[in-house]
DNA sequence: TTGAAAGCGCTAACAT
DNA sequence: ATGTTAGCGCTTTCAA
């Protein structure tokens, strides 16, 4: 059996108070106490029990991490590197993380979510993929409990971070509005996704700026998947579209959207240039390298727990909105129509 | 405050105890008793605090995943694919994952996971990446923990499930001896870890067949990173060898491989051919997609939560070793040399 | 079938 | 500077 703090006392001939205090370095325990106490701790191994300091103070220095539902799930490379970046940060402050992710039929996914929430094993949850009407947004409230989202929410006075989405994929476009691109299809994100809504509008905006009216047959919608991307990119193409450019609304439909063109024997970027959006470590070693508009993955993750961890010590009564950076990062996948290489 | 027991008890005249019962389906307590509870509780929005159960069984419900640590890290889509299933598998039996991430200076990495298994925080481990001398199995011991590791073991009383590396890497390499190249690179993991030594095994195994000399000239370990199959490869071209073939101990090494390639002009599979290991879903969508050797990481999960799950229920003592199939995928990133096609 | 009481291991007033 | 005493919310003997 592990020590306990009974332990400790007993064979130090103390009260659990004191060992408790020596070992939270509480100022009023004697010096030399403290170091009695810090050395048999050493000895015999003892680690205070998390479980047992949770229940007393009512803290369980344990953050949820909400990922996404399906179909996006938490393979996403994005979700990924989030998830990698945020974990780091969160141990980094002493926070352990908790997943909470999808149940099997989706249909449960957003109630697991809440569910964690109204658990008492977390502090205060980091959420993703935010909806345009959120009905989690209201269940947190109710719990009390201190969150954030992972981009920009509807609601006001909810916390969260994002990036410039509608800059950022207005770039894009524009990117290739100016490399003399005229039909330029985009793959929309999920209709009820606040990210998908103002990357469209950016794609929109971009197409304005260069004079070039919007088509509704150049656009379709895809799941924020590798086969949504295919299937988006697909339909576009059936639809007897001829298209020079495409705006994808992330990476990984990016990549699904050149395998349907190059199903159909088109090459890129001679025959179509293609750009994504988020950055994702991978795009850089596709053929060719994808260009994109790089989110800063790493900050969003410090930053969504930074805030967090701010709402949970009371430090900040919140709402927080940070919006960071998105820049358009030109490659090989887009060059001015008919091949000229673009460097 | 969220209702307690106490709560519920004093609302319906009733001990703790009794109320409790009913909660949790023992049988002894009246049928019209166990609805009046249930009712209740549902009504006033009643949950059990996970923690308080804890403290009291002893039992958290949680498992603790070990994710791998720098330079691998999180972001690999193996091990996020793996965590994917893993995680999924869990919340279907009822269980929460709780991550282990790797400290930021990478020492310290191991002693998390360690700390975590000594944390009474979870129930049982799931670790990754066995060193072939693994320091965490004697602390994991020690703490009297149920864990298992995703990949072989040396130690022989630990519980692993692994799949065929030896075996998939020698017909991957068959798979190219077999089209006609005789020059094949070999791209290994860390010395360190169990999975490379298989993986190099098995390249060695497939050339003694084709009666191919081994050429260390033609061997170099990465760190199973993107940026490590680049080096790794380059490495090989630097020293002046001509390459018609490449076995990279795993899928995200074979693609810097191929980017290093690449920058030297030589092109997929027309010059040189590649294939990897692990069949992570990005592979398939590489240009071309990439030969590569199979792992059912879906399966992996689901059977390492699954044997950890019974080795905490005590349903099995362990030590349980599983070994599923890993088969090669050929694929357009393999072909006979000189440009041939393959299909 | 139900209740009373004693913990699980820790923290935090409130004494001394 | 240290000890005493209650809990935190739950499960689980042991009684009734």
């Amino acid at each position: 059996m592990r020590p306990t703090l009974q332990d400790m006392a007993n064979i130090l001939n103390l009260s659990k108070s004191t060992v408790s205090r020596a070992l939270s370095g509480d100022p009023r325990v004697a010096e030399a106490t403290r170091v009695r106490v810090e050395c048999l701790a050493v000895q015999i191994g003892y680690t205070p029990n998390p479980i047992a300091q949770g229940l007393a103070t009512r803290r369980t220095n344990t953050i949820g991490l909400a990922v996404p539902c399906a179909p996006r799930s938490l393979s996403d490379p994005f979700y990924l590197e989030f998830l990698g970046h945020a974990g780091n940060a969160a141990m980094k402050a002493g926070y352990s993380v908790l997943l909470s992710a999808e149940e099997e039929d989706g249909a449960g996914a957003h109630s697991a979510h809440v569910e964690l929430a109204g658990s008492a094993r977390v502090d205060g949850m980091i959420l993703t993929e935010p909806k345009i009407r959120d009905e989690r947004v209201e269940a947190l409230k109710r719990a009390r409990l201190p969150f954030v989202f992972l981009g920009m929410t509807r609601d006001q006075d909810v916390s969260w971070v994002s990036c410039e989405n509608r800059l950022g994929s207005a770039e894009a476009v524009e990117g290739l509005t100016r490399l003399g691109h005229a039909r330029i299809a985009c793959l929309a994100g999920p209709a009820d996704q606040t990210a998908s809504e103002a990357r469209y509008q950016g794609y929109c905006e971009a197409l304005v700026k260069a004079g070039i009216p919007l088509d509704l047959n150049l656009v379709a919608s895809g799941d924020f998947t590798q086969a949504g991307g295919y299937a988006a990119m697909a339909e576009i193409l059936e639809r007897g579209n001829s298209v020079s450019g495409v705006f994808a609304s992330n990476d990984v439909m990016a990549l699904g959207a050149m395998y349907a063109l190059r199903e159909r024997g088109l090459s890129i970027p001679e025959d179509v240039s293609v750009v994504g959006f988020d950055g994702i470590a991978f795009a850089q070693f596709s053929t060719p390298p994808l260009a994109t508009v790089r989110q800063p993955i790493d900050e969003l993750g410090r930053v969504a727990v930074e805030i967090l961890i701010e709402l949970i010590r009371g430090d900040n009564q919140g709402p927080v909105h940070r919006v960071l950076p998105a820049r358009f990062e030109p490659a090989g996948s887009a060059a001015p129509p008919g091949g000229g290489a673009l460097r």
